[in-house]
DNA sequence: TTGTATGCGTTATCAA
DNA sequence: TTGATAACGCATACAA
């Protein structure tokens, strides 16, 4: 085995008999090209023989990009949910031949920048990527470009996650369970502050579908003094408080924290639902009730969104709502 | 502003007036090369002007790899804190060029077919990379292979995520603590045995140097039964254990969960210490005691490594006790 | 000190 | 149906 120089596709038209041309028909499946089967097999065997892989920085060089996907991250900490699409994205992408790969935003660093020394096919954003840019990248060769999230202005032309669900599951959940009058935890911080703002709008949306008064919305960080004087404005005198939507887990923890050391029990005097589904929220006391999403289904629809986008080009379809659940546990 | 076209390096040396050659020079810095400032300057006058990126595709091709490390993840689900090495290192790598590529360790997927097709610069990978594989890969034009864990056999040839020092930081605290009979919740399955065997030996090596007995190991998965059936087994009779290590933070809250039910209190009838340092370990009952790995620093390590090796090579570091750290809280 | 010319391995255009 | 051959954009050996 000679391991020296690496076997081109060249070589593999040398031992088939062929040129690099019929090679490279074969190899793509370029359409409207008839091979016939017997040359066909004649250059699929050498490529077995030689164990032939196509360079892929020159196919790269020649197509005008590389079989990269860039993943622009916002600035915030990522959580574990996001980290989990991430994941099965890379190991989704990793299955039509691409490779993802990410890059933080960045104050002041255009767009641009990051994709121009890469080359990517195609690129994923948190927000809109707005039409100049879409049109730079265009003219450069990269396919797709698609949003997470969206703005109002464009709400179709995004693939979604399921923010706003999330928000509406949870207020259901708590109306199920008899309660009227909800309140919504808000993590405070301008990192997080769109997310919260869809899913707090999700669970404004599902107060009024079920007749339920406003949302009594108050901003917190996830700390045992803050949630401590939350806990005791929702179960004052004046507030008729019994369920409590947090923006995730640790929230809810802490407002689970919070009430014990109120000496207040949970479900009983208040309700707590969670978002992320953390591990460890099955063994806090008492155990969170909290809404999952399903990472592999929504990474699995961005993959589609993409793929398809880098195939033809069709508008993506926002996700449905079957990409997240509930887990019922005795907080609620 | 003509954004048709993409801009060369031949336009760069037509507006600078000279040829591809220096202004490849000029950007590429290459040693022993006398360039006058002047032609320097009118060089990088028409980058800034034209708004020059050189092309990676065409430089990979040339190079023979891409600005690309690709990380060869164990099959098992990730953590949060080896999400959180990835993202950092991601960040780290970006400073110098470079770009984080992510691959799953395949059942029956030879390593080779992982970086065949993508040409990274360099390799990272859990275990230990055998010699034919290097071979293989220096000779593809991949300059770097490390590993993060390493196996008996070559202690010093990979750089370690600090393991051992971690079973070894949590004996230590208990016996600060004034624990003289200790034991270890080693998490049950398969997957995440490699890491559970490196922290028991930090254990073990810690009771021996403190003159503690061997720890009283217990092998279980996180459900509330398995955890009381071994805080029954450690707070019976005939067993004086008062402190248990648990492999991570979710085992260590489903212990408390199990002490809860059988009416223990913590750390009073028994000490736990957890690994992780997971955000809802701050509101557990009673707030958990961890360990914090310090996964910027332990990223930056690794970074380094690579970077080093990529220009020069020599052997990676192991890694110092400063990467991790003990965050004590009411469970212990 | 700088320019010319060649090759990296593919794909695609055009002839044959 | 297939084969030459020209790009793709950059880096470098070698020449000047």
């Amino acid at each position: 085995m000679n391991a020296r120089r690496r076997v081109t596709a060249s070589d593999v038209a040398q031992v088939a008999g062929v040129s690099k041309t019929t090679v490279s028909y074969v190899l793509n499946e370029t359409p409207h090209q008839k091979i016939p089967e017997e040359t066909r097999e004649r250059v699929l065997d050498a490529v077995r023989r030689l164990n032939y892989t196509p360079n892929s920085l020159a196919r790269a060089l020649r197509k005008g990009h590389s079989d990269t996907v860039l993943l622009v991250l916002p600035d915030w900490p990522l959580g574990r949910v996001v980290s989990g699409i991430i994941e099965a994205l890379t190991e989704q992408l990793e299955r039509h031949g691409l490779s993802l790969l990410t890059r933080r935003e960045r104050e002041g660093v255009p767009l641009a920048s990051m994709w121009r020394d890469l080359s990517p096919a195609g690129v994923v954003a948190f927000h809109d990527v707005d039409e100049h840019e879409q049109g730079l990248m265009r003219d450069a060769g990269v396919h797709v470009a698609t949003a997470l999230l969206t703005s109002d202005r464009s709400p179709a032309e995004a693939l979604v996650l399921p923010q706003e669900l999330i928000g509406s599951l949870q207020v259901q959940h708590l109306a199920a369970r008899g309660h009227r009058r909800v309140a919504y935890a808000a993590l405070r911080g301008p990192r997080t502050q769109v997310f919260v703002d869809l899913r707090l709008r999700g669970a404004r949306r599902a107060c009024m579908e079920l007749g339920l008064e406003e949302p009594e919305v108050v901003e917190l960080n996830a700390e045992l003094a803050e949630a401590t004087a939350a806990v005791r404005g929702w179960h004052g005198r004046d507030s008729r408080v019994t369920g409590v939507a947090a923006y995730n887990d640790e929230l809810a923890v802490a407002i689970l924290a919070g009430m014990r050391s109120e000496g207040l029990r949970a479900p009983e005097d208040l309700a707590v639902i969670g978002v992320d589904d953390e591990p460890l929220g099955r063994f806090s006391c008492p155990p969170l009730t909290t809404v999952q999403q399903n990472e592999q289904m929504i990474a699995s629809h961005i993959a589609q969104t993409i793929v398809e986008g880098l195939k033809g080009g069709s508008a993506p379809r926002p996700m449905t709502s079957e990409a997240i659940s509930l887990i019922i546990r005795e907080s609620t």
